[in-house]
DNA sequence: CTGAAAGCGCTAACAC
DNA sequence: GTGTTAGCGCTTTCAG
């Protein structure tokens, strides 16, 4: 039941100092020429009256709202939810502030996600997982002259502002660990045909093989569900009729940890003496994951992690800059990935 | 290097279809009695002109903002990614909007977020995991009348308006659960003992056993870290040293799956015949997830969810509720979890 | 049913 | 250095 407090406003501040509401603005942001006196005078008076300097005006008068908007497919995939906690974090250290909207998985809310972002004023938009739609999104935002960046996990609008995580080098680098670790015969587990994502890592995956003269068999090369029995179920199926392979790549953490329970139950049945020699001897594992996945530590497996987190950073600096001033000429922005070797 | 388009305001709108701004205006809110014809004329001149209201200049004359502040512990935690997937989900549909804020693990930029939130004017604010610090922005938010909500994983804070999960219904869920399939001699791992929540559980599932006659030992209740490893190595040795418990409760989805390898290797080195009789003849597991974890379909357990999702909902309709109007009674509501019984 | 006009809190010319 | 003043885009009495 405390008095409802009158608002205070800079009229108050001014009044409270003994200046007019232009020096309160002026010392608000350090802009004219204030002397050290009355500037203490006027923080003092804020500080006392607990004043809060009201954004929207401010940005209703002409200047920034201090606002970015993000569009993202799906918070509760690891991968986008880190990249949005980057994000907020890049943009709340410069004192900004994120709008957060969910375009659904297919995109449907997409556009008006946009709108709203627009009607409250922000100073620019970020669209996360997109997969190419943003088309009049753009016009739109040209016209408006309004900041809009894009984040990919793969390569798609190339004429747009747009920052992504390597993947064909992030499979390069996974690729070439196995070979240098004497692996010759590669397999590939997991994924959906259909990804684009799982397309460029398989590109760099066959590249790599190419470049090393190793062989490369297309029935090598498996599409998994992401779920553990399934991964387990197609590692089994894939060594029985091709013994020979002595390593596996796994598309995402799920297939991997899956894969390894296959080749726990696959040592088991053969009769070896130790599930580690097991592994150790005939099958290694590598694999890719969407984010430091702390689960995979526990996994006598080699993995490149895609810097989601960097990657939410990456845009949030990428759109103040485009904010501060439009002639930035970067247009498309790779991350590369990191590799995470197996702890012995 | 398409010209810079003029802004369109209500005063265009207004000229484009003959009328006032009063009448845009009016017809915009859907508010005053406005004939068809003209609220016709009107549609068609924002349509044509791609007219988006200034939700700032709404919000500055004195209307709300549409916009709700979220002050949230880490993003990247999956309950806290769902709660606030949940959120948005229900704040779009509202037609409402989210600022994102990240307090950290320790709570360390809490006042700072509200602060912020609070001068981009907000509707209200809801601070989810909060371990019971947030005294002084309560204080702030009585005198600014401004809505406060708070989401915890555990009951801390009891005279401010909270929303939390049921740990000791979630518990007594499942362990009754593994008590109605015939086990007698149920033992707790995981969790850290400082965790408040695990408290809450613990005590469930104590509570749950005396009520059935069931014996309790303290030494059957084990602290682990999170990792698959430590839980298998703790399972291990619960076992060995208490060869009679029948049923493993687990604390989180990361030890489930540690316990589950644990027992794997338990069933192996005793020369049992098959991995899935070994464990359904001796130790069955149960388990405590933070969401709906499609990694624990793939295990043999029954488990309990938090609803992460639907606090996050009701936490919208709760703070839009209080947005409307003040005169709400409830305080305190406790959510209820899900069991998912497992798949045979 | 519709219009004219007064601000919401703040900034930026322009005066002093 | 500091004060006066005119709006930013919108809602909302109060008159027609």
């Amino acid at each position: 039941m405390t008095t409802q407090e009158k608002k205070i406003t800079i009229n108050e501040v001014a009044e409270a100092a003994g200046v007019s509401v232009t020096t309160v603005s002026l010392v608000l942001s350090g802009k004219g020429r204030i002397s050290p006196a009355t500037g203490m005078r006027v923080n003092e008076a804020i500080e006392k009256l607990g004043f809060v300097r009201n954004r929207q005006a401010v940005s209703l008068r002409g200047g920034q709202s201090g606002v970015i908007g993000l569009i993202v497919r799906d918070l509760c995939n690891p991968f986008y939810a880190e990249l949005t906690a980057g994000l907020t974090d890049e943009l709340e250290k410069q004192g900004k502030l994120l709008f957060l909207t969910q375009s659904g998985g297919q995109g449907q809310h997409m556009q008006r996600c946009f709108e709203t972002l627009v009607s409250q004023g922000v100073d620019g938009v970020i669209v996360a997982g997109a997969a190419g739609q943003g088309a009049d999104m753009r016009t739109v935002a040209e016209q408006k002259n309004l900041p809009l960046v894009f984040v990919s996990r793969a390569s798609y609008l190339d004429d747009a502002d747009i920052i992504r995580p390597d993947n064909m080098q992030a499979s390069q680098l996974v690729t070439e660990h196995l070979i240098k670790r004497g692996h010759q015969r590669i397999a590939w587990l997991g994924g959906d045909g259909s990804s684009l994502t799982r397309a460029e890592r398989v590109g760099g995956y066959c590249a790599t093989l190419l470049k090393y003269g190793l062989p490369f068999h297309s029935e090598w090369i498996i599409e998994c569900e992401p779920s553990q029995k399934k991964a387990a179920d197609a590692i089994t199926t894939l060594l029985q009729h091709n013994p020979t392979i002595t390593a596996v790549l796994c598309h995402n953490s799920t297939v991997a940890m899956g894969a390894w329970f296959g080749l726990l139950r696959a040592g088991r049945q053969s009769g070896e003496g130790s599930i580690d020699s097991y592994y150790d001897q005939h099958v290694a594992l590598a694999a890719f994951a969407e984010v430091m996945d702390d689960e995979l530590d526990d996994l006598p497996l080699t993995w490149v992690s895609t810097p989601a987190r960097e990657i939410g950073r990456s845009a949030g600096q990428r759109i103040l800059k485009r904010v501060q001033n439009d002639n930035e000429e970067v247009r498309s922005q790779i991350m590369p990935a990191r590799l995470v070797v197996r702890k012995s």
